[in-house]
DNA sequence: ACCGAATTTGAAACTCAGTTTCATTTTCAC
DNA sequence: GTGAAAATGAAACTGAGTTTCAAATTCGGT
């Protein structure tokens, strides 16, 4: 009921298991590619797209124009991006918080957030500074 | 020191306050047109980096592949938006929780949240009932 | 092992939001 | 008015992701 067995499919799933952070499709192949193991561009966006949905992997949209990433999901759940706006760096941030998060939007909103897949932007600790200082300067 | 007045600026503005919802680029660009105030693509983009950089209006990134909307400031501070990743659809949250939201993430992870650039994914209520259900028949 | 239907692959063409380029036009301080 | 700086817009481009479709692969039934 789960489709056929593939090389590819185990190559994509193997490639993300080994390499365990996030990844963008185009890293993914040309990873693939650099192995000697070339999967192509629409198998890699079709395995990730089944590994997404079925829970294997994890998917993380940080901005439009930006690609997306993958993670292989080996139990990272509490897990968050925070994407600053400013110098675009991206942080993983594991904290329990978003327990509580997902009570407030559960309880008020009727909606349940996401483990994986929120990004919360804002500036970083270092542009947040800069923020200020050229405030307080200009 | 903040560059020059111009006929279309001034359009793009005034198509955002008049119209205090969240828009596409292309809906202001197509509703413009469709006044007979036809503002080039180029031009609204720009604009809407301006008026985005500057504070006068907000733009929201919902995921990839889709485009963002824009929405006037007028003082739509603590509002939050919820994607389902089911049914594609988002929803408005105009809520204080982003306070806390704030609080914690400056306090543990030095991150000035966004008041306004956040997507919480998740499920909506809908989705949430309809994913119960399909799991616990199957 | 072989057949054949269902599934998967991949090259190439496509989509579409957003960006870049650059010649032309507009603004506004002087 | 004049001219330098800024803004406009048409067209070409970019790049992540998708679609198309013919060829290749999987695997249950025999």
């Amino acid at each position: 009921m789960e489709g056929y067995k593939t090389k590819q499919r185990e190559l994509v799933l193997s490639y993300l298991k080994e390499n365990d952070k996030c990844m963008s499709a185009d890293e993914i192949i040309s990873g693939l590619k650099d192995c000697g193991h070339a999967v192509s561009k629409t198998t890699v966006y079709r395995c990730l797209e089944r590994f997404t949905s079925d829970g294997t992997a994890s998917k993380f949209i940080n901005s439009q124009g930006e690609s997306a990433v993958y993670r292989y999901s080996g139990g990272h759940d509490s897990h968050f991006h925070l994407k600053c706006t400013d110098c675009g760096k991206t942080l993983c941030a594991d904290c329990g918080f978003i327990n509580r998060m997902q009570e407030h939007f559960y309880d008020h909103h009727g909606f349940t957030v996401s483990k994986t897949h929120t990004v919360i932007y804002g500036l970083c600790r270092a542009c947040t500074l800069a923020k200020k200082e050229s405030g307080a300067t200009k």
